[in-house]
DNA sequence: AGGATGATATCC
DNA sequence: GATATCATCCTC
């Protein structure tokens, strides 16, 4: 099964949020591929995105937002825990995609059920900001046949400072999964 | 409700 | 160089 085609993430944000869902993250380690089905993710637009960090412009932290889509944005936040998104969209717009929940797929059995959480389980930290999604090591893809679910929108969490966007409804995730961080 | 804990942006 | 803030999680 290969990875995602970077065309799959050269496209709207909020259309690439959606079809995340449902899709599966691997992470080759040492200790053997760790995967992960996406279960809920939350969409950043671009610099005029008052929630996305590339609203603070080209700096060190959001270059690889700025980036070609398809690469992994990895970021340590309140001191201890990473947050993992994947750019989207054509080089230069600073769009990206937070991944927020998984559900574990055997042998993974760690609680995935939020940013932190997840990155912890998979063995993501800033060693794989940059990192390309298509490589063999750490990369997504479609499992193929599934079930068919619902998607339910809500506003992003942890973005009260981000005035009107904070109320736009850019958080996605799978109706009565168990492993959504908030329901 | 509050603390852990460090990188980052934004001031002096 | 100092400080306020943070796309979180856990314990109380």
């Amino acid at each position: 099964m290969p990875p995602l085609p970077r065309s799959f993430y050269d496209r709207d944000t909020i259309v690439v949020a959606r079809e995340l869902l449902g899709k599966h993250l691997v992470h080759v380690t040492p200790t053997g591929a760790r995967r992960g089905r996406i279960v809920e993710v939350e969409a950043y637009l671009g610099p005029h995105d008052l929630a996305a960090h590339s609203s603070k412009g080209l700096t060190d932290r959001t270059r690889i937002m700025f980036e070609p889509p398809g690469y992994a944005y990895v970021y340590l936040i309140y001191g201890m825990h990473h947050c993992m998104n994947v750019v989207t969209e054509p080089a230069g717009c600073g769009a990206a995609v937070l991944l927020r929940a998984l559900e574990p797929l055997p042998p993974l059995a760690a609680r995935t059920n939020g940013p932190g959480l997840l990155c912890s389980a998979m063995g993501i930290d800033r060693r794989l900001n940059g990192h390309d999604l298509l490589s063999p090591d750490f990369f997504i893809i479609d499992p193929g046949m599934e079930e068919k679910f619902k998607i339910v929108r809500r506003p992003r969490i942890g973005v009260a400072y981000a005035k009107h966007w904070a109320k736009r409804l850019l958080r996605f995730y799978i109706k009565d999964n168990p492993h959504v961080s908030q329901p």
